[in-house]
DNA sequence: TGATAAGCGAGACGGTACGTCTAGTCTTAAA
DNA sequence: TTTAAGACTAGACGTACCGTCTCGCTTATCA
C-alpha cells in the first residue's frame, strides 16, 4: 500500500529522486475510471498502467497487487460512494424509512454496484492484508445509520444495553448484500426491515409502529 | 450449466454418444475437493481437469466457466455447506440464540468461509447467467430460520404486517457478511442482533426482552 | 489402407451390414475437393467427414491416418493431376522442348501446386508405412518423358549404357522440385536443361544442339 | 523472423529492455538439438521453449510460427549441413563424380535427411513469407556444385549458352528428392545422372565420357 | 559540480493459465 | 457388423496477464 512508503513524515530527506505525487494519482484515477465500465477480473494492471501512462513497474513499486490497488481506490474514497444523507427531523423511524427509500435509488445504481463487487472480490483475494482492509472498509460502517442510531440513544430514546453497531448491521447489511447480487429489494420489503429494527431498538411506546 | 443439455426429458432420443454421467459428477466431486483447500483464485480449470481424470474439452464442453462449475457445485449442495440445526422449544427468542451462537462456532470455520467466498467471487464475475444463480443461491435463504419465525407467525406470536423474509435477512445477512469478510463478531454482538430484531417482530408483550 | 479391407472377393458373405462403398468414395471425393482450396495442413479429418455426409469414425476404420486418405487420393489418380502429353515426331530434343513448354503452364497451376505439396507433406508425416507409398508415387515416375526417352533408345538415337531413369530424374526432378517451392522457372532456364540433358544422352553427332 | 526487430542499425536508441540475444540463441540451439532427434511434426514449440529455457511468449514475440522458427534454423545455417567438398582437378567429370560418391554417404545420414524433410515440411506450410524462405534455401543452390561449374566455363570447358543453375539443378534436384522420399539412389544411377549432364555440358571432344 | 542514489517509462523476460482446436478412440441407436 | 452422431482423452496451439528484470533517462541529495 502507498502509505508504507509515506510513512516518514519528518524524516530523513531521503535520497534519490522522490516519488512522483502525479504517477501516484494518474493510477488511482485510472483505476477509478476503468473500474467505472469493467469488472474486477476484466481490469488489468497492464490495463491501468496503459490507461495512467505510467509504466507497470511503477505500479508494482508502490502497491504489491492490483488488490491493493482497487482496495486503496476504494478506501481512500477516490471512487466516492455517494451515500445518501441522513435527516434528523427527532423522529428515528421515519428518519430511518427516508433514508432507506433514498437508498434504494441511489446504491442500486450500476456504478455503484460495480464498485461495491470490486472491492468485496479485491478483499477476497485470499491475501491477509487486503483482508484486513476489506474488514476496515468504511463502506461497512454503516456510518451515517449508526450516527443517528447513537444519537437516538443519547436521546433515551432506545431501550438500553443493545449493541447500536449489531442493529447498523442488521439494517446495512442485507442493502449491501442485495447491492452485491444486484437485486435491488422492493420498497415494502425494505420498510418492514427497518420497522423491526427499529421496532425492536425503541423503549417500549416510545415512537410508533408502521402498522 | 449442464441443465441446459438434458433438457429433452421426453424428447427425441438423442442420437450419438451420451454425455458421461460419471465424468459430470467427477469434475463436481474434483471441484469440492480442490476447494476445500484452494481459493477461487487458485483454483484453475486444469486443475479441476486433473484432479477428475477428465479432459479440459469436456469441462468446456458442459460449462463455460470455471465460475460456472463453481456455482453449480455450490448451488447443487455438492459442497454441502452444513447449517446449524434450529431448535423449536416455543421460545422464540431462546430458540434463535441457541442457533446463532452455534452458528458462531460452525459457519466461521475456514472452510466454510473459503466455500462462501468461492461462491460469491464466482457469482461476481461479471457474468449476468452466473449471476442470476447467486440470487437464487438457497445459502442466502436463510431457509431455517426463516421456516422458524413463520412457525411463530402461525403461533401468533409476532406482530402483523411484518415481513418475514427481511426479518431473517436482518439476522442472516450480517452473519454472513462476517462470514466473507473472515472476522467473527463477538458472542455479545450476536446475541445484540437476534434480541434487537427479535423484539421488533414479536407482539409487545409476548415473549421477555434479553435484558 | 482400403485394400486390406476388400480382399475378401468372392469370400464369406460377411455377416451384418456390409461395407458402404458410398461411403469410401465419398471420403476421396470430399479430400480432393477440400485440397483444391486448403493446404494438407488445414485440411482436417473433421472436415472431411463433415464434407463426405460420414463419421469420422468410417474414416478410422478404413484408413489409419489422415495421411494416409491424402496419400490414396494422390496415388489412385483420383486428383489426376494432368499430364502434358509428350509428343513423338521423331526429333527428341524437340520433343522435349515443347513438352517442357506445356509443363510451365500447366504444372505451375496453383490447385497443381497444391496437390503436389500436399502429397509431399503427407508423404513426410514420419510414417513408414506413407513414406514407402511416397516413394512409389507415380508422380515422380516422370512417365511419359521415360517413355519417350525410351523410345529414342530403341531408335538407337542414344548412347550406349545410359541410364533412362537418371536421365528422366534430371529432367523431372527439377521442375517438381520447384512446383513445391512456387516458383515457376523461366522458358531458358527450363530450355537449356533439357537441351544439356538430351544432348547428354545423345550418340554425337545425332541430333542438333540449340546453339 | 528475428531479423525484422534488429534492423534499426543506426537508428533511435531502442526503449525499453533490448531482445536478449541470449535467448535468441538459445531457442535455435534448442530447435536444432530437437530436430535431431524428431520430425517436424513431433517438434512442439512449447518443447523448444522448456529446452531453451525460455517461455513460449518469447518464442511468439519474435517468430510467428514454428515454421519460422525452424526456417531461421536452417537458412541461417545453425543445422549445418555438412556438405561434401567438391575437388577440383581439372578434370570436371572426375570432380563431380567424385563429390557424387561422397553425397551418396554424407547426405543421407539419417540426421541430414530429417533436417531436409523438416526444412520442406516448414517451407509447404502455406505461408507466403516462409515460402519465400524456401525458395531462397542455400541449400537448393548447389553452390559447390555450381561453383565447380562456372570454374570450368571460365576455362572454356563448356559449350556456349548453357545456363549452369538449370545443369546444377539437373545434377542436385535429383539427388535432393531423393533425400526426401529417404531412397538413396545407387551407384551406378548416380553415376549415371552426372555422366548424362556433364557431357551435355562439355564442348564436343573435351574431356571423356565415362563409357 | 560532479558523484551517487533513487524513481521513471518502456518493454522484454520466464511463467502460468486460459479457452480453442484437432487427432484419434469409444459408445450409443438405427440400419 | 457397419453406419452416423457425437462425447471422450490427450495434448498442442496461440493469447493474455502476471510479477520481475533491464535499459536509458531524469531528478533529487550529498560531497
Amino acid at each position: 500500500m502507498a502509505s508504507e512508503a509515506q510513512r516518514s513524515d519528518t524524516a530523513e530527506p531521503r535520497r534519490g529522486r522522490p516519488r512522483s505525487e502525479a504517477s501516484h494519482q494518474a493510477v488511482l484515477d485510472a483505476t477509478t475510471r476503468l473500474l467505472r465500465v469493467s469488472s474486477y477480473e476484466e481490469l488489468t494492471v497492464e490495463a491501468i498502467a496503459s490507461e495512467a501512462g505510467v509504466s507497470k513497474q511503477t505500479i508494482y513499486r508502490w502497491w504489491k497487487s492490483k488488490a491493493a490497488v482497487v482496495l486503496e481506490v476504494m478506501l481512500t474514497g477516490d471512487a466516492e460512494i455517494e451515500l445518501v444523507p441522513m435527516p434528523s427531523t427527532g423522529d428515528l423511524r421515519a428518519d430511518c424509512l427516508t433514508w432507506i427509500r433514498g437508498m434504494l435509488v441511489e446504491a442500486f445504481r450500476e456504478t455503484h454496484v460495480g464498485m461495491a463487487r470490486s472491492l468485496v472480490v479485491a478483499g477476497l483475494q485470499g491475501d491477509p492484508g487486503t483482508e484486513r482492509l476489506l474488514q476496515q472498509a468504511s463502506m461497512w460502517d454503516h456510518g451515517l445509520l449508526a450516527e443517528r442510531l447513537r444519537e437516538a440513544e443519547r436521546a433515551g430514546e432506545l431501550r438500553e444495553g443493545v449493541d447500536i453497531a449489531a442493529a447498523a448491521s442488521a439494517i446495512g447489511d442485507p442493502l449491501i448484500f442485495r447491492m452485491l447480487t444486484g437485486s435491488a429489494p422492493s420498497l415494502s420489503w425494505s420498510e418492514s426491515l427497518v420497522d423491526v429494527v427499529v421496532t425492536g431498538l425503541m423503549r417500549p411506546g416510545a415512537g410508533t409502529s408502521l402498522n
